[in-house]
DNA sequence: CTACGACTTCAAGTTCACTTGAAGTAAAGG
DNA sequence: CCTTTACTTCAAGTGAACTTGAAGTCGTAG
């Protein structure tokens, strides 16, 4: 496939999968003329590229994970890593969502002596706070 | 107070609380010489923010929502479509962790024969197809 | 065989959210 | 009053993740 047809399939420009060629996140296997040729088996990449993407990671994060190999090895402590630090994430963004849903009915004066929000901004300071102590860590 | 205290009691350098004023996130009450003098709400304010930021809204979307007063109107409407965004992150992030899990004890040749794992592949391209739709769109 | 359009490279540009550095000013303490 | 220290401004730098533009190459349809 060239690389216009891997950008129809994983709606993706092909600017961005010359990108992350370049980043060492996929490989072409080979060229016609200049232009590159994909096995069909970068749109699994590409997926778990978006995977995760979509989970936060970043994307020198997700080079590491999925290793050199076509066949990604996956590092099963850091998929267990991850996992519990969306864990976390996901307990942030529940509180969030409630918290959303809450202020958007509460009819306190001002959300700032709601006690709901306010728990929920203890929260997201600490969350903040946390970001900042250590920087590039994903939940971005 | 002036900007140091501020910082320390908000977990933030002083560089971003000025950062934030030039963005118009926050105001200072006034200047003590050269200095900025901040109304202790500014706290609940930055809390505001963070809040905002841990939700993955962008400094602007946060800036247009909690408005120029001191005492911040939070549009109701704006507040529920932000949970109902959310809401479809956390279902993706569920989706996710499961996944990663999954990955992590999974015994198949690859995780990529494995369905679970494919199922979640589906979410990921979604959401990333999604995002390169609407730009900008928080979720970051 | 020629023209077109799809590809190529490489450098530079973009946005977001800040941080850093230089050079200057002023409040607070001795 | 003088020094130290904490602040000030303004411009420039950073890093992530791409995008854009210019200039060139080449496969393929006519």
């Amino acid at each position: 496939m060239d690389i216009s047809e891997v950008a129809k399939r994983a709606g993706l420009p092909a600017s961005t999968l010359r990108f992350y060629e370049e980043k060492g996140l996929i490989r072409s296997v080979g060229r016609r003329g200049l232009r590159r040729q994909f096995s069909p088996r970068v749109l699994e990449r590409l997926a778990l590229i978006a995977l995760g993407r979509s989970a936060g990671f970043s994307l020198e994060e997700i080079r590491s994970m999925l290793g050199e190999a076509d066949r990604p090895t996956i590092d099963r402590q850091a998929l267990n890593d991850k996992a519990d630090e969306l864990d976390r994430t996901l307990r942030q963004l529940t509180a969030m969502r409630d918290g959303l849903r809450h202020a958007a009915e509460c009819t306190a004066p001002s959300h700032l002596e709601c006690p709901t929000f306010q728990r929920l901004m203890g929260l997201a300071v600490a969350d903040v706070a946390r970001r900042s102590r250590r920087r590039g860590e994903a939940l971005r």
